[in-house]
RNA sequence: GGUAACGUGGCCGAGUGGCUAGGCUCAGCUCUGCAAAAGCUGCUACAGCGGUUCGAAUCCGCUCGUUACCUCCA
């Protein structure tokens, strides 16, 4: 087993042997995403990265608990706090319950990230479920006096708490930099600092989104939900700790800053791991911007920007050409470019299964055996560092070259020894189809096959060539299908 | 303004001191009824300038350019 995975902690800043706190045991914590709108392609960013995380430890012998959570609460508009909820906007214009745009919206986010054959987590625990272990965490703040009640909401007292500990540690803030670069938004009056950010706000009488709590009728801040819900189900000290860069600061600086100022005093999560965001001609990709590319018109082409569409593992081959640190650029060219490379590591899989071993007259190259052994190790070094799948996939293309090699005879089976051959052929398999999640997409329309098949029957039949319409007759029962000599015409249909 | 990154060949994208990244594109060859696939070969690189070093895409400095975070965002 490969038992050296390094891993980028955006905490220390460096790359770390991964060890789990309690092995053979790994807790994961992913932030997922708020619905209020279609995925795009930055969530599929995130769900693959962290996905191929979890294949890999699991690959390598732990037993993970993946929770990534939804969020269907409590973010606001913008900064100003009388902003609107942006799931409760959502609802006003279209008349629907809150919970139904939750519900609507989390829905096509599992079917799109089932496409992208993203594993379902362990656990997907919803924010609003949470709303009591929100409030027990707030309690714990104020205990511990660092965080103060204004008018039935409550606030984290940030600097209270920067001198304890070290607020921005995560992100590198300075606190005083902090402070001096603080715009001036409207409605802060109850914080004492522009800094400190809510734990609990009071609803206005018109916010539907609300929950009792002892303070106000309300509903919990905007970081709270993670620091609450990864310690009800991973502990006070788990393992991993992902999300998008975006969310670094303040999302996960407000988490740690929660998590330590809670009753535990711990970081929470040991290793924090952050994704890159996807660019659109150089440019974030997001929400807020406006230029982001939805998943289903990714699939359907269904975009001005699309040339063509693209299906759900080009753009998971896609992702996984690039680094996860690394920003990814957008463009037609470089989707059609990885739709090509996708479909080579496919063929390669089918070329595997056709291939045997074949025992006799082995004179083994011990050269070669060598160089392939170090070709299935190289697929593993790009993943122990730091998830690199680009190099993992850059290793396989060597793989493939011999196996294709060896399909066409090029190169002797009768040179490998059958070790050596086993070793490829798990390995690639194993990383394509387990680690990196890639599998193989029905090539073509069947019905258009079907046709094509219906059209040599006809020729056939009219030729009189009474051996073959039975042969096609006869395989195409075995795909349930029965064709019908209607005298309009041949037709077919399900055998019943 | 503060902080942090980045700038690799036609395109995408790895690579942190010396060893071919890889994919796509393009050209040639092998194979082939034609083609495709596959294999082989080739092509155009490390933003610029200076420094450290026997040796730098890789370390340091400066210049230019781009981006991200600092406000919801994966």
């Amino acid at each position: 087993m490969q038992h050296k995975l390094n891993l980028y902690n955006t905490l220390t800043r460096k790359k770390e042997l991964f060890e789990p706190l309690h092995a053979p045991f790994v807790g994961m914590y992913v932030c997922g995403p708020t619905v209020y709108g279609e995925p795009h392609l930055g969530h599929a960013r995130s769900a693959v990265t962290f996905d191929v995380l979890y294949r890999y430890l699991k690959h390598l012998g732990y037993k993970v608990r993946y929770v990534r959570n939804i969020t269907d609460v409590g973010h606001l508009e913008n900064d100003a706090d009388e902003g609107e909820d942006k799931i409760q906007k959502k609802a006003k214009l279209n008349h629907l319950e809150p919970m139904e745009v939750a519900q609507y919206y989390r829905n096509i986010y599992q079917q799109e990230m089932a496409k992208l054959n993203v594993l379902s987590p362990d656990i997907e625990p919803r924010a609003s479920g949470h709303i009591i272990e929100q409030i027990e965490l707030i309690k714990e703040i104020l205990a511990n006096d660092l965080a103060y009640e204004v008018n039935g909401s409550v606030y984290f007292d940030v600097q209270a708490y920067d001198k304890a500990h070290n607020y921005g540690k995560l992100s590198g803030r300075i606190i005083e930099d902090l402070l001096n670069n603080t715009r001036t938004l409207e409605g802060q009056d109850e914080k004492r600092s522009p800094l400190d950010f809510a734990l609990w706000k009071k609803a206005s009488p018109t916010h539907i989104m609300r929950w009792p709590s002892p303070w106000s009728d309300g509903f919990p801040g905007w970081h709270l939900e993670c620091s609450a819900m990864s310690r009800k189900y991973l502990g006070t000290n788990f393992d991993i700790h992902g999300g998008g860069l975006d969310l670094m600061f303040p999302h996960h600086e407000c988490e740690i800053a929660q998590n330590q100022a809670s009753h535990d005093h711990s970081d929470g999560a040991r290793y924090w791991i952050h994704n890159n965001m996807i660019t659109l001609n150089g440019q974030k990709m997001g929400k807020s911007l406006g230029n982001f590319i939805n998943l289903s018109e990714l699939f359907s082409g269904n975009h001005d920007l699309l040339e063509m569409k693209y299906s759900p593992m080009t753009i998971r081959f896609f992702i996984l050409q690039a680094h996860y640190r690394s920003t990814l650029d957008f463009s037609n060219e470089a989707l059609q470019a990885a739709r090509k490379g996708y479909t080579k590591l496919m063929n390669g899989l089918r070329v595997l299964e056709k291939l045997k071993y074949t025992e006799e007259a082995a004179e083994p190259d011990e050269k070669l055996n060598v160089d392939l052994l170090k070709l299935s190790e190289d697929c593993f070094r790009g993943l122990n560092d730091d998830l690199n799948t680009a190099k993992t996939i850059a290793s396989l293309f060597n793989l493939l070259k011999k196996i294709n090699s060896l399909y066409l005879g090029q190169v002797p089976m009768a040179s490998l020894a059958r070790g050596t051959f086993d070793t490829i052929r798990e390995t690639y398999q194993k990383l394509v189809l387990d680690v990196l999640g890639l599998q193989e997409e029905p090539m073509g329309d069947a019905e258009e096959i079907l046709e094509l098949v219906l059209n040599f029957y006809k020729e056939a039949k009219e030729a009189k060539a009474y051996d073959k319409v039975d042969i096609i007759r006869a395989e195409l029962k075995k795909q349930g299908i029965v064709i019908k000599d209607l005298k309009s015409g041949i037709d077919w249909a399900y055998e019943e």
